[in-house]
DNA sequence: CATGAATGAGCTTTCATTCAT
DNA sequence: AATGAATGAAAGCTCATTCAT
């Protein structure tokens, strides 16, 4: 009907290709870092080839971009009301995230091409950071609000330090001690004055 | 007069070069990452040419290496015992260190090169963190030991969540507020219920 | 129709370019010797750009073999039965094969890398050497069988005599006279106890 | 006395450097070929520098000369008077010397090198080959003239044919009989016409 | 004399990208 | 739409040669 929306011609791009090549790119990209990834080993991995590639990404970066926007978790956990158990539970959620595979190389390698290529910084931030330390705020708030925290409590330098912490410890000894949502809970909210 | 010392003999290698190469190695490789870094490029910046940097090193790992062994500052801050002026200083003076021109930047690529040339993260983490999380702890002990903490404080949670609140900001934001040394060093001290 | 001749996909390869490269490859082998050829100079004088011998041939060694392999003459002379003349042809022919442009030249190279890329040799000998004293050797049997010559004539003897003196004659002088042939095959029959 | 013979001044030339060098620019051709072999090696093999050599020699080339120019063998067997035994003695002694480590890889590199480094051949012609023929030459010419070949013996031919004979079997199979010198003559003397 | 440093040029190989089928 | 071929531009490393000590 609409010029943007003209019924297609031709033989239709296979979406299950669309999917394998974002998937190749995201595990490259993880393991090699941006600049290694060559845009034939993610068509080598998906099993198609090169100009398959080029054909829905214009690009290096542009493929990169893409593959990052896929890398975000699909289901968050729901809140309860229950600040600690809430808070646990996001940090656990967290930490799955950032252990799948050579995780924290995918965020190596985002930081490291901040010079180079600082889309993959932006989206990380918006499409990652942004709404998981939102709901950590969101929670936070509540908690504030409802009378559980001091009140003029620094919830942003508490945000921080929850998932701060986890990059701490990896940077230091690439592990985090199982209980680490736990004993992160406790002392921040120890530090925000909370009564429970 | 002692045989250690014998005297050199040929032409002495120039230490300026030295001196250049190692400090246009750190440039690029916190610009443009470990992966992008050209030798060739080092060379240029440097003033060089190609096989004066492989007289000196064996190749690009090896220069990296070198380059992030050199990478730690030079003057340490001196501790006075006042345990929260002591912390606030080693905040202050990492993240001078960190915000050295693309210092995120390089931790991102030793992040992102786990994978690929995990020298670099051992470095990092032996050369780097090590010591100065050692000081934070060093300095966390004796307040406990003083007694002006809990007893039962956990300091490796706590260190873990000073340096780290750092990196969680910068993740977000790409900026951390003036005053984050001690706003984070408050937050901690009352999260290990400090008395002061 | 057949299952073994499935239409090919993609754009096909340019068979004057495999051409040209595998004649590139030749004629700088034989000028400058395998450890001087380079890939891009084979590739210039093929017209054509580095990565397209790449496409072809997996590495230097390999695209000297494949040139090596395509080295020995198209068409071989006939024997007649008649001994004497059929060895002059033959010898002619091998006359012809090794005074092609720098034809000791490339000899040379294969003995020259024999500790470096033994494979040229082994090609050399089995694709090259050991075809032409095959007939060498058919035709003295044939003669010996016949009656022609001494029942225990040295027929491996003979056959090395006879190209050899080739060699030895280049070796000394650079070049050989133009009645070789017929001067050669004169004295190894005589040698081998000719009747004729 | 005269200019050119001005007492030396100052620290003599070491001759065992002189050697040293020598001997390990010839293993290294031998065994590399000229187009591989690098002056560092030669030097490093020697026990020196490169500056060492190139006080020595004005350049790769140069070097590779010299080197070539002292290949030749030491002692020459003595002629007895009696052809084949003579003849015997030259091929034994001629075969030790090809048989030297690397010895038909020396031939091969000065074929190899005939378009770009053409000094190499004329060298081996003048120095080794030239010397050896003639050799052989004068051994047939005496045994002709005492009557013991036919008057009108192809000499330069049989020359050929007897060193000859050893290159066509080292090119086809890598080795030759134990009794190849017997035989060669045998198989010469007779194509001569010999009446012994 | 002999050493170690530094240079200029080149080589093999790989990659992002564009064509032709 | 998808393929395989071809390109232009590096990158890592090595070498013959010349300087400076």
């Amino acid at each position: 009907m609409s010029a943007t929306e003209s019924k297609p011609r031709g033989r239709p791009r296979s979406e299950a290709i669309d999917e394998r090549v974002l998937e190749a790119a995201l595990a490259l990209m993880a393991r090699d870092g941006y600049a290694r990834m060559s845009i034939d080993a993610v068509a080598a991995e998906a099993g198609v080839t090169r100009p398959t590639v080029y054909l829905r990404y214009g690009g290096k970066a542009e493929l990169a971009t893409a593959a990052l926007a896929a890398y975000r978790q699909r289901e968050q956990p729901e809140d309860s009301g229950d600040t600690r158990a809430d808070l646990i539970a996001r940090l656990r959620h967290f930490r799955q995230g950032v252990e799948r595979p050579n995780g924290m190389g995918m965020l190596g390698t985002v930081l490291a091409e901040e010079a180079h290529t600082p889309e993959l910084l932006e989206l990380w931030r918006g499409r990652l950071v942004a709404p998981r330390r939102g709901e950590l705020r969101a929670i936070l708030r509540r908690a504030r609000d409802r009378g559980e925290l001091r009140t003029d409590a620094n919830i942003e330098a508490a945000v921080a330090m929850l998932v701060g912490s986890y990059f701490a410890r990896y940077i230091e000894k690439g592990r985090t001690p199982r209980r680490w949502p736990q004993d992160e809970v406790e002392l921040v909210l120890e530090a925000l004055g909370a009564r429970a």
